[in-house]
RNA sequence: UGCCCCGUGGUGUAAUUGGCAACACAAGGGAUUUUGGUUCCUUUAUUCUAGGUUCGAGUCCUAGCGGGGUAGCCA
């Protein structure tokens, strides 16, 4: 397992977590002599996405920090949502993002324990079996400003909601006829502390405990005892469980058993995509991407896929920061941090999205240099390889213009370019078909500025552009990414429409292009840069030995499209 | 409408807990560059508002305004 060695310094900014925990593990009598010991607590109903890595670099990065240790636990108490496969691509995730967990735990290991307890809740007179349905519940419950009433069942003997609560996990009553209930207070302001559901009947399998149970634990009960029994010393939660903590509290101290703390922080929005579980399944099912890990998904087998390295995600994380704040991070910044990893360590080389020939007038009919090529400047170690140069090449047709606005420093009738690596070449002739579409330019190149040559140090042209010769390319299946959504935020939408009106219809594009041969022979999951365009990753799927299908992780910055958008 | 939480550049987070508002990204300007990439320099804030406490307030108090959460037998 490779551990997370991310170029961040830990001690430049504290969040307000580690400075609770650092106080808490400084101060507290119960944790003397204790480690920091946290738990990442998915729900195995879905795929992991980004908002996830939050909490996990969150959960795994304490625990690093401060010596301590991690589970992971599956919260696994409604079986009519959860399953194996959940629990597979969580673990998938967890690791790949470069954690390992202290114990692989599941609250349903604790389902013996957790009915004993209940049991103990039942005999000091502080849990009661309720026979109220679930819309009487609701009723009975009260409002936002007005205080419930007791359940008529709520003054049941002992022995009376002992024998029911058996009967219960017997099996004898169907679903959603009964429930055991915490006796609380009715009337508080906090409704997470009317009379909150334990236990409901549901005869459903579960993927671990089989057909061994029929009633289950809600949220609120398995959670705080699950962290109690593990000796978790910080529960960390996002934001919505804030009203929660009085019952989680409650909890622990009805029973009299170790305490955790829990602690929230406000979950990750991003801009141009959704992030709810309910959202993504939607996307899935309705067929508007190709499965959880399609390269678009903000999930974690998605950004895997397109090409996203670990690392990119933990310095992400680890940028964003976190705060009790419902904020909204700029995808830019998500992009910023893979760019930031990927020019760091990604070969260069070159590809031609969007090819146009060029013809060498002055160039030998049957020749082929091999020039050097830099294999990344930022990373002497990667070293250098051969290029093949001929006669006729191809190069990008945005990087001709036939009347280029003043500050265009690429190709023009009559001007002077760099080919990367090669010569300077001279535009001397646009060829066009009838309908006057461009289809060749021929041009002529300048011997002496072979690149790496004395004298081609002395000539300078503004613009460098790439290419690929004719004779050698190998034509490669590219997929243009682009966002999923395009509002800011996709779920702003008018009265009728949904986030799926938002859905970009341009998010993918894919084409055919020219490539080095070097490209050719990318193993699948390699990442490359294409110079000048961006960021690629052989898609781990698709490819084939010897036909890789490139799936674009990111472009390149493009000051020039910033230019040329001014006018 | 009750209760709880939160308001710091465009965005996201800091601020030795009451002492010159900092960092990253974005945006603008400049330098370097055989990637219009990278790198480097540089410019961008009445800390939501109004009062109060204090020699001194982003930080403490009060009120207002704004945002979020909350009425599943979901988590």
């Amino acid at each position: 397992m490779n551990e997370p060695n991310d170029s961040i310094d830990p001690s430049a900014h504290k969040n307000f977590i580690e400075v609770e925990v650092e106080k808490d593990m400084a101060t507290k009598p119960s944790l003397s002599g204790k480690h920091v010991y946290t738990r990442f607590p998915p729900e195995p109903n879905g795929y992991l996405h980004i908002g996830h890595a939050k909490s996990i670099c969150l959960n795994f990065g304490l625990a690093k920090t401060y010596g301590g240790k991690c589970n992971l636990r599956f919260d696994d108490t409604n079986p009519t949502k959860e399953n194996e496969e959940y629990v597979n691509s969580i673990m998938t995730d967890v690791q790949w993002l470069g954690f390992q967990w202290d114990k692989l735990l599941y609250a349903s290991d604790y389902f013996g324990q957790l009915y004993d307890w209940a049991v103990q809740l039942i005999r000091d007179g502080k849990a009661f079996v309720c026979d109220l349905d679930a819309e009487q519940m609701r009723e009975y419950r009260g409002t936002l400003t007005q205080p419930g009433k007791n359940s008529p069942f709520r003054d049941r003997t002992v022995e009376e909601n002992l024998d029911l609560f058996a009967r219960m996990k017997a099996g004898e009553f169907p679903d959603g006829v009964r429930t055991l209930r915490a006796k609380i207070d009715m009337s508080n302001a906090n409704l997470n502390l009317r009379d909150p559901v334990m236990y409901r009947i549901m005869h459903a399998h579960h993927h671990r405990t089989g057909d061994s149970w029929c009633i289950y634990p809600m949220y609120d009960w398995a959670h705080g005892q699950s962290d109690s029994i593990e000796g978790i010393t910080h529960s960390i939660c996002t934001l919505e469980f804030e009203n929660h903590r009085p019952l989680y509290d409650w909890f622990c101290e009805s029973l009299k058993i170790y305490h955790p703390r829990q602690m929230e922080f406000a979950r990750m929005n991003l801009s141009y995509t959704v992030m709810s579980k309910r959202k993504l399944l939607q996307l899935v099912n309705e067929k508007h991407v190709n499965g959880w890990d399609d390269p678009r998904m903000p999930t974690i087998s998605g950004l895997r896929r397109r090409g996203y390295t670990p690392e990119s995600l933990r310095l992400f994380c680890e940028k964003i920061g976190v705060a009790r704040f419902s904020s909204t991070i700029d995808v830019i910044l998500l992009e910023s941090s893979i760019r930031e990893h990927l020019n760091a360590i990604a070969s260069r080389f070159m590809a031609v999205l969007d090819p146009i020939k060029i013809v060498l007038t002055n160039y030998p009919e049957d020749q082929t240099e091999w020039m050097e090529a830099v294999n990344n400047p930022e990373d002497p170690e990667a070293g250098a390889r051969k290029i093949p140069f001929s006669r006729e090449l191809y190069i990008e047709r945005d990087d001709f213009m036939e009347t280029p606005p003043s500050k265009f420093f690429r190709l023009k009738p009559a001007g002077e370019v760099r080919l990367r690596y090669g010569y300077i070449i001279r535009c001397e002739e646009v060829v066009k078909d009838a309908n006057g579409n461009i289809v060749q330019l021929n041009c002529t190149y300048d011997p002496q500025t072979k690149s790496g040559s004395p004298d081609a140090v002395e000539r300078k042209v503004k613009g460098t552009i790439h290419w690929v010769a004719a004779t050698h390319a190998a034509a490669v299946e590219v997929r243009l990414y682009d966002r999923l959504f395009l509002g800011e935020n996709p779920e702003d939408v008018p009265e009728g429409k949904t986030f799926l009106d938002n859905i970009n219809p341009d998010s993918v594009r894919v084409i055919q292009a020219m490539v080095e041969p070097e490209l050719a022979k990318q193993p699948a999951g390699a990442r490359v840069q294409f110079e000048r365009n961006g960021y690629f990753c052989a898609d781990v799927k698709d490819s084939k030995p010897g036909a890789p299908v490139y799936n674009r992780i990111v472009t390149l910055k493009d000051t020039w499209a910033k230019i040329a958008s001014k006018g």
